[in-house]
Parts: C-alpha cells; sequence; structure tokens
DNA sequence: TACAATGATTAGACTAATCTAATTATATTT
DNA sequence: AAATATAATTAGATTAGTCTAATCATTGTA
C-alpha cells in the first residue's frame, strides 16, 4: 500500500492542517519530520504524482480528500494502540507514544476493528484525543484550554495538548487525571498562576503554562 | 537497530538451518526469501559485515551468535503475536499469520514481555510452534509426525508442518483440532491412508499427505 | 520600486535493496 | 582428466529516501 515514510509524512501535513491552517510550508514539514528541505520537496512530489497531496512549485501543498483518508486511518490505529497498551498491558499514558508510532503502521483495517471491538470502542485515547471510527469521521471536540476559564468556572479535564512524557508525569505527580472535576478558584493577576480545586476537596496550584496544556470541557 | 529486511532474512536462514542443516544456500535463501541470488549475496555480504551471519564466497553462510538470537527474538515476537490475535482479537488460526509478519518487527523487548504476560506466558503458538522464552530458550519439541506411527498406537495432536490455510482449513472440516487425541486404527498398505480415532469416539480416514502434516505426542 | 533576507527548488551524490546479463567457481558426467 | 551442467558472484542499473551546496523565488523593508 504505502510506505511508512509516506504514511508519516501524511499524519504530519494533516496535523499541521489542523493547528497552522490549510496550506503547508515546506520548512514547517521539513522540521517536524526532522529533515531537510529538499527531501521535503522530492517526497512532496512524489506524492503529489499518487494524488495524495496537491502541490504548487513554491505555494505549500495540502492534503487531497484521498491523502487525509489515509492520515485518519493512521491516527485511528496510533490511538487504539495507545489505549490498547495502556488498558491491557498496563502501560502508564506517558510511555505509549514511540511504541504506537510504530504499531499504527500495521496494515489492515481488519485487525484495527478487532482491536476497536476488543477495547469497548473507546472514544478517546489515554490522553484524551478522539479516536476517529471506522468511517474515519472524527468528533468535533468543544474541549477548551483550562487558561481561558474564569475564576468560578469548572469543568471536566478531557485532555492535553502537550504530549511530552516530561508534562504527563507532572500531572501525575501533581494528582491530576482524565476525568477530574476542577474548579477556578483565583488567578493571580501577576503571572497567571492558578489555583484550582481538584474533585471538590484537593486544591493545586499550577502554573500558566500549565494550564495552557490543560482541555477541559465546561 | 536491524531493518525488516535483514531480520526476514535473519528469520529466514534460521528455518533453513533447522531443517535442511547448518550450512545455507543462496538458491536456497533466495528461494524462500522470494528474490534472485544476487540480492542475497549482495545483502549477506552487508549481513556478514555486521556480525550477523559467517560468510566464505561461494561455500554458504551460517547465523553468528548474534544472529541466531535476533532469529529467535523475531520468532518470539511472531507466535506470541498469533497467539494474542486469536485468543484475545478472535481471529482463526488460518487467518493470523501474515498480521505476525507484521507485527513480529515491532521493535520493543518490553512490549514483548508484557504481551507474554498478558496472554498467560503462552508455551506453544496456534499451530503448536513452541514460543521461546524471554531468554531465547526454545524448548525441544519430542513431537513425531503421525505418518511415523504404527497401528495401535496414540498420542495427542500438538502440531502442524504444513502452515497453509488450504491445510489448516481442511483440519477444521475434519473436525481435527490441536489437542485432540488420536489412536491409529488401521493402515491401508497400498496408499498408505490412515485411518484413526479421535478423542475416543469420532472417526476419521485421513490421507498419508495428511498424516505427514500432523505433529503428535505420543 | 529596488534590495536584502528568508524560503523553496534544483543539481548532484549517497545508501539499502533490488534487478538482468555476464562471468566465474563448483560439482557431475563422461 | 576434460567437458558439461549447475550454482554463485560480479558488473552495472534502478528506486525510495535522504543529504549538501548552489540557485531561484517570494516577501517585506528601505
Ligand atoms: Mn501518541
Ligand atoms: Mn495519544
Ligand atoms: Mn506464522
Ligand atoms: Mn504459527
Amino acid at each position: 500500500m504505502h510506505s511508512f515514510t509516506e504514511e508519516n509524512y501524511l499524519k504530519a501535513i494533516y496535523k499541521l492542517q489542523e493547528t497552522n491552517g490549510e496550506v503547508v510550508a515546506t520548512s514547517a514539514l521539513a522540521q517536524v519530520m526532522g529533515v531537510h528541505a529538499p527531501s521535503v520537496t522530492d517526497m512532496l512530489k512524489r506524492m503529489a504524482g499518487k494524488k495524495l497531496v496537491t502541490y504548487q512549485k513554491s505555494k505549500g501543498f495540502k492534503l487531497t480528500e484521498k491523502g487525509k483518508q489515509v492520515a485518519v486511518g493512521i491516527i485511528r490505529n496510533h490511538r487504539l494502540w495507545e489505549v490498547f497498551l495502556v488498558d491491557k498491558l498496563g502501560y502508564k499514558w506517558d510511555e505509549v507514544h514511540d511504541l504506537a508510532e510504530q504499531l499504527e503502521h500495521i496494515h489492515s483495517e481488519d485487525l484495527t476493528n478487532k482491536l476497536d471491538k476488543f477495547l469497548g470502542f473507546p472514544k478517546a485515547d489515554p490522553h484524551g484525543d478522539p479516536i476517529p471510527d471506522a468511517n474515519g469521521v472524527l468528533p468535533k471536540s468543544k474541549a477548551v484550554l483550562l487558561s481561558s476559564l474564569k475564576v468560578g468556572e469548572q469543568g471536566t479535564f478531557t485532555g492535553v495538548t502537550d504530549h511530552t512524557p516530561a508534562f504527563l508525569n507532572y500531572l501525575d505527580k501533581a494528582g491530576i487525571s482524565l476525568g477530574n472535576t476542577l474548579k477556578v478558584k483565583a488567578i493571580e493577576e501577576f503571572d497567571q498562576t492558578y489555583t484550582i480545586q481538584l474533585n471538590d476537596k484537593k486544591g493545586a496550584v499550577i502554573s500558566h503554562k500549565v494550564a495552557n496544556s490543560l482541555l477541559v470541557n465546561k
């Protein structure tokens, strides 16, 4: 089918489009793929030939519908395997990403669907990221950053925007887990430090940097 | 670490050494790898450079201890994933080989060991093939071919030497499953057709070709 | 609008893994 | 032992994915 390399490019383009807008620059892609710009130009020309992306010299590129389907399929695999690793094998949420990077490239729609069923059709991965369904439909999330809440507002912690083990470990240490309810008690004016109340009991003080990496459903 | 291609060569060499003796010929390996002879010569020279095989021009080659360790590791992965697919995801034993060919190349000893634990440390895969332990020790099997049994002898069906879906499907249809006890009731002198009794009740008539692909523990 | 800075592409080269065609080495017959 | 058949290697080419150095294109500022 497609090579691992192609699949990784598609996934990277998809994510860049999600956050940085429709058109993706060579340099941005080179950066996230960890290669130099000419490699991207070469690769994208090949992929344009396969109708996975549209490409106009020096203008950037976008995924075609076909390219988007492949990308979403890989993301579905990735997130389902992460659930498997955490729920079934006992991995912690900060340990699974690199393994899922390998497992996501196993080529079998049937396997993906059987895995989905085995896991009980989870809606989100261990980091709260939504899992596309078998038709490639990715539920639109209405979560917002904790840093957008005002004093007195509350919500449920449903995801992170920073997926690094360092940050995930910090959350473990601070006793903040997916599903916790939290309420903003105070925001320090000087440096936007948040004082929150977790699960209607424990209190916690977190920096703006942290509040800016936590997603909550109001 | 090692490329998928290298790992597949190592596995193929290992299996050829198991059945055809210590020294492996270029042509034999080309055949099982589905490539032409010069590709094998090239590849083996590269692999000799990495101390995975020993190679003497025009004399054939063997695995080094290091090469053997890698090969056994891949076989361990392959068989554990096959158990996972059958026991946990509900695949049938004739459907899992090609998926396991992909999954066996996931690089993580820790994952392999966690999977092993999750599966309850199985001793054999769905086809009865023994699973090497975490130290790479592969239990020596003392199973013999059913075709080596005499009239009146009995045993337990513990494995196959033909792993093709066609053969496995035939066994399903004939009601012959791993773990069944079987007793030789008669052997037709003309064509070595076996009449056997399964699990002390059902009888079955099987060709010599079939008896020659079934492994039993006496 | 021209010029400099930044970003993208082309040119040319490399490695892994493969191929076909030609050559050389080993094994088998006479 | 020489002739022949078979097996293996070398030579030269190809494709995917990458690189560095050189060139070209775009953008934003003077
Ligand atoms: Mn991940
Ligand atoms: Mn995730
Ligand atoms: Mn198999
Ligand atoms: Mn098997």
